[in-house]
RNA sequence: GCUCCCUUCGUCUAGAGGCCCAGGACAUAGCCCUCUCAAGGCUGUAACACGGGUUCGAAUCCCGUAGGGAGCGCCA
C-alpha cells in the first residue's frame, strides 16, 4: 500500500533542500543483508536525488563494539560499491560535542540530573509491570536541586509531559504518539558518555540529514528524537522507516538464514549487483521489472514507494538474479571475480583470453562464481579428475577405439576453433552413421572427468589442442607412457605431462 | 502488561473502488529445443488472514477480531 503524503516534517521551513542520507550502523555486531538493504535504500535515494550520503559509525557502546566489525562495514561498503560522500565518521570521536550540547540543555531546564539509582529504577520498573502499567521513568528527580551523596547522577532528557508528537513516515504514513507515553530518557551515563538516541540526534542535526531512512524498529523511537530536535532547535528531517528483513522460513533474521557478514557472498561467488538488485526488490518494485542494472535502480528508486511488510529472504531468487547478472554483463568485467574464486582452488596465472572464454561458456550454466571456478577446473592440467563410476559407463572398450579414431581426426584439423570443430565431430558422426551424442558424451569424459561440461565444441576449443590430444590418448593408450586407466596414480603422471604441454 | 507497526500465490511483489472469477517473478510440475548440463520458449498448480460495515460495485475505504513484529535499557 502506498504512502503518498510528501511530507514536510511540521517546523521544517527549508524549502528546496538537497536530499542529505546516512547509513549508520553499530559495530556490535557483523553488517548482514538487513543493514546492507538499509544503506542501499539511503545511498539509492541519495544518488537519485543528487544529493549526498554519509556513513557513520555509531559506537558509542565500547563494550560490545568491535574492530573487526567495523572492517567489514568498511568492506562491506567498498565491495558493494556504495560510496560516501562524508565519513566514516565515528560517534566515539565526538564526545566533546555530545557534552557541549547536554551542558547547555541542562542549562537551559531541558536535561537535568537524575540521582536515582539502579537499584530503585528496577524496583519502580517492577511495580509498574505488576500494576500492568507501561514500565517508565516516573521523572521523580524532574525537580530535585540537591545532589544525592554517594550517587554519580545521570542526565535525562526533559520530554514534553502533554500533547502528540506526529511522524510523518515516507513509508508508515502519519504515526501518532501520545507524550504521556514517554518518558524522561537518559541522554548521558554517570561517566558523562552519550546514549544511543541522543547521539543520533545531534549527529543528524550537525550533519544536515535530511531523510532518516532505517529499520522500522526505530519508528518507537522517533517521537522522543522529534522531541529533542526541538528542543535543540534543529530542523526536523524527513523520516522513513523500512520493514525488516525475514529469514528464509519467515523468522526473525538469524545466523542460519542470512544474517552472515555481508563479506561472506563475495566469498560465496555473489556479484554486488546482484546482491543490491535482489535486495532492492525486497520492499520495492518498479512494475514488472525484475533485473535492474546499478544505474536503473538509481534513476528508478523512489523511497515514497516502499512497502511496510516485512519481507522474507529468499536464496532461490538471489540465485536466479546472480545468474541473470552474470549472463547479461560483460565477460570482461566477471574475470577478476572468476581469478579469485580459482585461485581459492588453487588455481592461478590462467590467460586472460582462457579465463573470458570460460565466463562466455559457462555463466548460464552456473549461478555462482564459486560455481564457475569449480566447474571449471577441467580446464587446467593439474586439476582434472575422472570419476571412476562415470568412466566405467561411457568409456567403454568401443568408446576408447572411437576416440582413438577421432583423435587423429582432430590431429589433423587445422583450424582450432569451435565452428571448425563443430563441423568436423559432426561429420566423424555421421560418417559413422551415429549421433552426435554418441561422439560427444565419451569425448566430453575424456576430456572433463565428467558428463557434464559446455558445449562438446565449445569446450574442445578452450581447452587447447595439445591438451585435448594428451586427454584422448590418456584413455586410448595412444599415450608413449603407460596410463593406468583412469586411476589416480595413473592421472598424476598424465597431468604433469599435459602440464608441461598445455597453455 | 502497555504503546506503536504489519497482513495479496510457498517466497518477492503488481494493485490508488469497476481495467481483477487478481498480473509478473523465484521456486515447483509438464512439454518443446537439445551432444551433457544449462539457458531459452510454451503450459500448469498456487494468494486478497477472518468477520462486520460503507457503496450499484471493495484486494482497494471504515470498524472490529485473529496472527505476526517492534519498542517500553545507564544497547544501538
Amino acid at each position: 500500500m502506498r504512502v503518498r503524503i510528501i511530507p514536510r516534517s511540521p517546523g521544517t521551513p527549508q524549502a528546496q533542500m538537497s536530499v542529505i542520507t546516512r547509513f549508520a550502523p553499530s559495530p556490535t555486531g557483523m553488517l548482514h543483508i538487513g543493514g546492507v538493504r538499509t544503506a542501499l535504500f539511503s545511498w539509492l535515494w541519495a544518488r537519485h536525488n543528487g544529493g549526498r550520503f554519509i556513513l557513520r559509525v555509531e559506537d558509542t557502546d565500547r563494550e560490545r563494539s568491535t574492530g573487526e566489525a567495523v572492517r567489514v562495514i568498511l568492506e562491506g561498503m567498498k565491495w558493494l560499491g556504495l560510496d560516501y560522500d562524508e565519513g566514516p565518521y565515528f560517534q566515539t570521536q565526538r564526545f566533546d560535542r555530545y557534552r557541549e550540547v547536554i551542558a547547555g540543555l541542562i542549562e537551559r531546564g531541558l536535561a537535568y540530573r537524575c540521582y536515582c539509582t539502579k537499584d530503585e529504577l528496577e524496583t519502580m520498573r517492577a511495580a509498574q509491570l505488576a500494576r500492568k502499567e507501561k514500565p517508565r521513568y516516573d521523572g521523580r528527580c524532574r525537580e530535585r536541586r540537591e545532589p544525592r551523596a554517594g550517587v554519580e547522577p545521570v542526565i535525562r532528557f526533559r520530554n514534553p509531559q502533554d500533547g502528540d508528537v506526529l511522524v510523518e513516515d515516507l513509508v508508515h504514513g502519519r504515526v501518532t504518539f501520545r507524550n504521556r507515553e514517554l518518558d524522561d530518557l537518559i541522554i548521558a551515563r554517570p561517566d558523562g558518555t552519550p546514549t544511543y538516541n541522543f547521539c543520533v540526534v545531534v549527529d543528524d542535526a550537525d550533519m544536515k540529514v535530511t531523510d532518516v531512512i532505517r529499520g522500522d524498529d526505530h519508528l518507537n523511537n522517533t517521537p522522543r528524537q522529534i522531541n529533542m530536535l526541538r528542543a535543540l532547535g534543529a530542523p526536523l528531517p524527513r523520516y522513513a522507516h523500512v520493514p525488516m528483513i525475514l529469514g528464509a522460513d519467515g523468522a526473525k533474521l538469524s545466523k542460519r538464514h542470512g544474517a552472515v557478514s555481508v563479506l561472506q557472498y563475495d566469498e560465496d561467488g555473489y556479484l554486488p549487483d546482484a546482491l543490491l538488485n535482489y535486495l532492492v526488490r525486497l520492499g520495492w518494485s518498479h512494475g514488472d521489472q525484475e533485473v535492474f542494472t546499478r544505474e536503473e535502480m538509481i534513476a528508478k528508486f523512489d523511497i515514497n514507494d516502499v512497502n511496510k511488510a516485512a519481507s522474507a529472504f529468499n536464496p532461490e531468487k538471489l540465485l536466479w538474479l546472480n545468474q541473470q547478472h552474470m549472463m547479461r554483463s560483460d565477460p570482461q568485467r566477471l574475470v577478476p571475480y572468476l581469478e579469485a574464486q580459482l585461485a581459492r582452488l588453487g588455481v592461478q596465472g590462467a590467460a586472460p583470453d582462457l579465463l573470458t572464454g570460460i565466463v562466455r561458456a559457462q555463466r548460464e550454466r552456473v549461478k555462482t562464481l564459486k560455481e564457475m571456478a569449480s566447474a571449471s577446473r577441467f580446464f587446467f592440467a593439474d586439476s582434472m579428475e575422472l570419476d571412476p563410476v562415470v568412466a566405467a559407463k561411457h568409456l567403454t572398450g568401443e568408446a576408447r577405439a572411437l576416440l582413438g579414431v577421432l583423435r587423429e581426426r582432430l590431429a589433423a584439423l587445422g583450424e582450432w576453433t569451435a565452428p571448425a570443430l563443430h563441423a568436423t565431430l559432426e561429420a566423424f558422426a555421421r560418417e559413422r552413421g551415429l549421433g552426435l551424442g554418441k561422439v560427444a558424451q565419451p569425448l566430453r569424459v575424456a576430456l572433463c572427468g565428467g558428463t557434464v561440461s559446455p558445449p562438446i565444441d565449445v569446450t574442445v576449443a578452450l581447452l587447447g589442442r595439445e591438451r585435448t590430444l594428451a586427454r584422448i590418448a590418456a584413455q586410448t593408450g595412444q599415450s608413449l607412457r603407460p596410463i593406468g586407466a583412469g586411476t589416480r596414480h595413473g592421472w598424476a603422471e598424465f597431468d604433469i605431462i599435459s602440464g608441461a604441454l598445455g597453455r
